[in-house]
DNA sequence: TTCCTCCTTGGCATCGAGTGCCAAGTTAGC
DNA sequence: GCTAACTTGGCACTCGATGCCAAGGAGGAA
């Protein structure tokens, strides 16, 4: 991981063949794809499958705490494992690959499929068909969060991850009062 | 395109083979190629590309018209460059392929880039670094489009275009008041 | 130690998507 | 009927990804 992520940050990740980042990492081609299923893994690890912690830390908060808030703190775990540094270096990474973009947006559906039963229990249906709302919800908080990652990202990183939640919330105000 | 699109359809995405596709529309491999840049661009056609004109369409709207509605309008436009038939064909198709989602989602992202500067206009930053508001109300929008298609497609695309308007409609009433 | 077993590793062949290059054929204009 | 411009297809190649199999190394049991 380490010998991959500096050489994407020097050539860029579509520039990087799977070839060099085995050679560097001194290691053959099939044992790289053992451990990491595709090229994308090697930035987001094993960021894809922490939906069902998401969902703990989700199960964990009141019951009658708004839904918004809610998911802020359930999203929160995700900056317990994780560094500003790292957390800056994927959003760069993101913002300049389209491949890591679409990895990046999968990743995100994911977790939306393991939130979103959990979201429409607490704030129900509204009488429209099941999942619509759940989704909805689930689907407005990830996408405040990417703007806000990619401002974050846009002014440098500034301000740690605490600047990030700022922002999460800025944009999730607008859009709840817009 | 009807070649592909009826083997998606029969057999899946994935496991439809470019070569299956060129042998049935009797042409060749790198001819295909030529017309369309990647596999998935079968399914979406030039729907990537409709960016400005969904702009053009929102700039059309009176500036006094809350945001939401301006965008559910501009929008419409592309209801109107597709039949409910292909819209709830492709629903089924990227419901069911990854790789689809991928670039439907990175379609979106597309979008997101032309219309963001002109929401931000319309609403103004409040305060927030620049294109944070803008890129989240539109992604936002998109978002209750994409749960209210998943939902329309699991109701069997019943209802047609103006099933599908209600159900966005419904997903963005209960995300900015739930 | 010796033997057997399990797991890791790497090499090889293969597939599928996508691209550059070039030659042949087709169309359009004069 | 000639030429120029464009279209088509074949070929070779790159790159990501997967299945299969053989060669090792670690560890336990006798």
């Amino acid at each position: 991981m380490d010998a991959a992520l500096a050489l994407f940050l020097e050539h860029g990740f579509e520039e990087t063949t799977v070839d060099q980042v085995v050679a560097a990492a001194g290691i053959s081609r099939r044992s790289f794809f053992r451990y990491f299923g595709t090229k994308e893994d090697i930035v987001f690890g094993d960021l894809a499958e922490q939906g069902p912690a998401i969902l703990e830390a989700l199960r964990e908060r009141p019951d009658d705490e708004p839904i918004w808030e809610a998911l802020g703190h359930a999203f929160g775990v995700l900056t317990t494992r994780m560094s500003p540094e790292r957390g800056a270096m994927i959003g760069r990474l993101v913002t300049t690959s389209p491949a890591l973009r679409a990895a990046h947006l999968e990743k995100h559906l994911r977790w939306q499929e393991v939130l979103a039963p959990e979201v429409e229990r607490r704030v129900g249906t509204g009488g429209a068909p099941a999942g619509l709302v759940g989704e909805a919800i689930v689907a407005t908080v990830l996408a405040c969060l990417d703007a806000a990652s990619a401002a974050w990202v846009r002014q440098g990183a500034d301000g740690g991850l605490d600047e990030l939640r700022r922002l999460t919330y800025a944009a999730l105000t607008a859009v709840r009062s817009g």
